[in-house]
DNA sequence: TATTGTTATACTCTATAACTATA
DNA sequence: TATAGTTATAGAGTATAACAATA
């Protein structure tokens, strides 16, 4: 998915290139991380072909089973159409299940399947280590304040 | 480009829906940080039609002048490819030109124009304010810590 | 041969608007 | 009328591979 990063490691910043204001906006540093992360993220799922994406569909539904794909939609900030095709591929793959909700027959109930529930108990240790080593540097005082930092920012819902 | 957000203030978390081991993970909050503060970063914009990506170049060509397209491919986490068209839209609205490196006749010096120098520093101050939005809960100290915690994050290298 | 930029192309993600079926 | 999901469609963003010009 990313740009053919051999290494896991940390890209090397360009040489001599100045980086202006950008190193003091909160939205660039976010990105840049964002941007290696999602990608070791991608490498880290053996080979699942697990986007971050989908593997919080996949947490959200096993810790909701039932869910509509309304709520959905506005628990992973997509429009309610684009959740249809994210469900799609999961479907496709036997791992989440729509079941016509009985109480209101234009709802979909949202099941992971006996397949789905297997594979994200398969994930999690992989996301940990893959979450460990994105950490690594920080001792665990540290990491508690940044989580704590992040959801303080305003527009960090969620 | 976003979904909508009538307001500039957080979303709202949907009702009574868990997250189950989400919140845990740092590449989960980085994700709804970033996404909320991209959406509110394009409508600070006045009609500028600018997104951070664009920002980015413009911050990046003003502080490097004659700066080689690879050179910013680097620095933006961008294919060589991917910059054409980034340039392309640029260009095309006077903002950026390139110009034939007299040195190398293979690569093309950035500079930006006088209408992209004006309209960079029309936008800091915009940028600034939408910045200051972001943060507005957080002490000086916070911040501080904010951008260090994330710099030591592994692959947020930039 | 290697590098710089470009083109052609394709894929993913996402949104909008209009539709169906329920309510 | 309003809501839940779907479809059709379009746009943005990005990558890969092949190519021309230059080194």
């Amino acid at each position: 998915m990313g740009r053919g990063n051999d290494e896991t490691s940390a890209q090397t910043p360009p040489e001599g290139i100045r980086f202006g204001m950008l190193p003091e906006l909160i939205g660039y540093r976010l990105r840049i991380a964002q941007i290696g992360i999602f990608r070791d993220f991608c490498t880290s799922m053996d080979e699942a072909e697990i986007t971050p994406t989908l593997f919080g569909v996949l947490v959200l539904i096993d810790a909701n089973p039932g869910m509509k794909q309304t709520q959905l939609a506005d628990a992973i900030q997509l429009d309610r159409s684009s959740v249809v095709s994210v469900l799609d591929k999961l479907e496709a793959r036997g791992l989440v299940e729509r079941v016509r909700a009985p109480d209101n027959r234009r709802a979909n109930a949202l099941h992971l399947t006996a397949t789905g529930r297997h594979l994200l108990q398969r994930l999690i240790p992989q996301v940990r280590t893959h979450e460990e080593r994105v950490l690594q540097d920080l001792d665990p005082a540290e990491r508690v304040q940044l989580r704590k930092l992040l959801g303080r920012l305003l527009l960090a819902a969620g």
